[in-house]
DNA sequence: TACGTAAGTTTACAACGTAAGTTTCAGCTC
DNA sequence: GAGCTGAAACTTACGTTGTAAACTTACGTA
């Protein structure tokens, strides 16, 4: 044995991106620095770029690792219960990583995890009746809805930001006060129920409006 | 004269910020240095300081800046319009600062023009029948959605990204082969025309409902 | 035992945000 | 006019960041 019985092998590219989503979480996304990820693990920041190659693909690896967190098996009991049911497990891991949540808007996500999350939310969406184009559609507005619901989550939270009711002497919003009575009483949890029935009602209403069978193309807005 | 005549007082918050957006809309958020905007105004980076006491600040104003340009009066036509156009103004401002987009979701937006925004929505919604309370809840959501969407926007843009059709060997997707035939195919004007109308539905649904009166708060999800 | 290769370290650099101190000049008073 | 004053812009400097390139170490295989 020459001196140290140095343990080598003790890094992989799931070990650096479990560390990182741990930071991540604990401390927040501006504290995910290469150096203070590397020292984390007990090994020097350039250490990491065996394993991921930029920054930017730690981004995505942290952002893939989220969603592999998602969990959900259809019960057959209906598409509603069922779509609702995914976008229910999708947001709670989305509250459970608020810090990450950046990251899965701002990367590609175009990994297999990915586009298995998008299969298979196509095919719950086509038990409601829509073809895959809609479906992909109406996929898309259920995740932007998610996402940008978590990123608000993530804003509030410091000391109630998004939008307040105290503003300067001049103006006066009596449906923002109406609306917020005191700072803090924002309820995510309640917006995300709510926002998901909403567009759930707003599924089954385009469904009963036979909306997929060859419709013309909606005339985009220039 | 003595040398030159150097004109003073040539910055302004407004033109700082101005700038700012100009040069995010030109070259990417990643592109604003204080530098480089500095440079843009013919002038050194730490002149900006004084109109702009960080970057934070800087981020905040573009934001806000971009908020201004929203243009929207009511036509009292029904709520069901007047709602829908005015988040298809917002989404036309989106559009037009693709890269200003992220701002608009980190920023606090808590600003007398932000106020002013929210105060107005939610005056909107309640012309569908909505308590302060849930009207801020919709207004939410749909600015959830409509940020979110822009947010996909951007990110489809380089190369077709958000989730693409061509995995490896490995996984076959004829869902989302189906549903995005070829790259670049997704049409993301047509997709915030159809979740608007959908999500309009939805409030519709909820409307007849009579979701509003003395309902009793929906339990969170755990 | 020698060696190729993979894993981790060291050194280095350009670019960033911004704190602190310094210069320059318009507009005032005498 | 001369001299002062305060705001506006500049200069310098520091600590941090991502990462390129070269170096060192240790192990599996011959």
């Amino acid at each position: 044995m020459p001196k140290s019985a140095k343990p080598r092998k003790v890094l992989t590219r799931d070990r650096v991106l479990a560390a990182a989503l741990a930071l991540v979480d604990r401390r927040g996304l501006d504290a995910l620095t290469m150096r203070s990820l590397g020292e984390s693990l007990g090994v020097e920041a350039m250490s990491l770029y065996r394993y991921c190659p930029s920054k930017a693909d730690l981004h995505a690896g942290i952002a893939d690792r989220v969603l592999a967190e998602i969990v959900f098996t259809p019960q057959n009991r209906g598409w509603r219960l069922d779509l609702g049911n995914a976008m229910r497990g999708f947001w709670r891991v989305l509250v459970k990583h608020p810090n990450a949540v950046p990251l899965m808007l701002t990367t590609p996500l175009d990994t297999p995890r990915g586009r298995e999350a998008g299969e298979g939310m196509i095919r719950l969406v086509g038990q409601a009746g829509f073809a895959p184009r809609d479906g992909h559609r109406i996929f898309r507005m259920l995740q932007a809805f998610a996402l940008g619901t978590a990123l608000m989550l993530r804003a509030s939270r410091p000391g109630a930001a998004v939008v307040t009711t105290d503003g300067e002497p001049g103006g006066d919003y009596p449906l923002l006060r109406a609306a917020l009575p005191d700072p803090g009483s924002i309820d995510l949890e309640a917006d995300f129920e709510l926002g998901l029935e909403l567009q759930l009602d707003g599924i089954e209403a385009a469904r009963a409006k036979k909306l997929t069978p060859k419709r013309k193309r909606i005339r985009p807005v220039h």
